[in-house]
DNA sequence: TCTTCGCCGTTGCAAATACAACGTGCATTG
DNA sequence: CAATGCACGTTGTATTTGCAACGGCGAAGA
């Protein structure tokens, strides 16, 4: 695992903060770590959330399971990413989703209050979180959106294909690795994991793209 | 048409604003007001925005259509509901969806940096308006999570289920009107129109609701 | 080496869905 | 009153999907 401060330094959350200045601003913020293994629940559906998390090392999904068992993967949240913002801003009673460690997985906790409240005259720094925490709501907010897209989309093949178009876009390239396994997609989707499966498998007859576990390849159609 | 103030009292925009300050900081917001007729288009996806929206009267779509001509309903906003804000604050270079009058609206648009950026010392209001700004996109996030939540589903049954208990809990009633017509209610869900038309059929056999044109009734099952 | 376990592809089948087409009722308009 | 347009329900059909079950494969552990 990297040391705090070089995650951090990518964390949105502290975005033009002078590196040499985070000590302090930690110490202000009194955050806490602690360590997930694999499928650990960070936050329980039901929760009363206080605190966002940041991802030290690792990564998390947000998710739902149903009723029935079925789970839908909301998303997937990487090392310096932040999550519980919006439930923690909104002030919301019970917690709608779940948070598990996708993986091994580090996390720094820090109270809400602490972050948006300014402590005093002295402390400029508060008002720089507060504007680095609404961009971030923002930009979470046209996340969801753009998973939306997939989701809206009417069949299983339609799905995947935006899905793994956006996921081409931003590697900036035909080729590249997703953060999720068969069954993980098939949740993030909203689809079976058969009929997924069946599909992909189809769609690389047709030369529509190559995969092998979780890398993908888009090719293009003549 | 209600007069100016009363609405934007409601507008959670201006929470905690006393009415008698909102005639000065409307002044400093430099606000446009403008009319539409129903499904003109207020925004347009591709579009760049720097303002955000504020309905003054009728009620807006945000939506998304396809090459096909598929159309998404991403939400719908009523009175002193305020759209626009994500990607306003995101600073996004293109607008991913569209917004047009559901019915014959007004909107009154402030620019987005006027919001955000102080004017000067002695104006206070801005402190105020930045952390409005921040719940209220904390809040769109939780109802884009909602939706997800009726996107996830797998059968249009489940979909529409979800969908109106939500309703019936926000309402505090198990009959009650939703803002959409068939048609649009499929554009919402996702699913095609005469697929959800058949299952509501179906599902107004079983007993499960009641319904006529876009009134709703949910029945409890003994 | 053998066993176990998780991941993934495959398949059969019943159920659900999209799509296209049509009819009806109702309001608006000429 | 006739004509038009729109919203909505209905139905037939091909396609897609979820579900359950099974088998192969490779990694991890005994």
């Amino acid at each position: 695992m990297e040391n705090n401060p070089s995650v951090l330094k990518k964390c949105h959350l502290f975005a033009d903060i002078a590196e040499n200045d985070l000590d302090a601003l930690l110490g202000c913020l009194s955050a806490a770590r602690r360590g997930y293994e694999k499928n650990a629940f960070i936050f329980q559906a039901e929760d009363k959330v206080f605190s966002v998390g940041v991802v030290l090392s690792g990564s998390v999904h947000v998710i739902q399971d149903d009723y029935w068992g079925n789970r839908s993967i909301f998303a997937n949240i990487g090392q310096a990413g932040l999550f519980g913002e919006a439930f923690s801003c909104a002030e919301i009673e019970k917690l709608p989703v779940s948070v598990i460690a996708a993986e091994p997985a580090e996390i720094l906790f820090i109270g809400y209050r602490k972050i948006i409240t300014t402590c005093s005259n002295t402390c400029a720094f508060h008002t720089k979180l507060i504007k680095n925490m609404m961009r971030i709501l923002a930009r979470q907010n046209i996340l969801l959106i753009q998973k939306m897209e997939f989701l809206s989309r009417r069949t299983t093949r339609e799905k995947l294909l935006s899905y793994l178009s956006e996921q081409a876009l931003q590697s900036k390239s035909s080729s590249f690795s997703i953060p999720f396994n068969r069954q993980e997609l098939a949740d993030y989707l909203c689809v079976d994991r058969s009929a997924l499966s069946r599909e992909m498998g189809i769609m690389q007859n047709e030369g529509l793209l190559r995969f092998n576990k979780n890398y993908f390849e888009l090719l293009s159609v003549e």
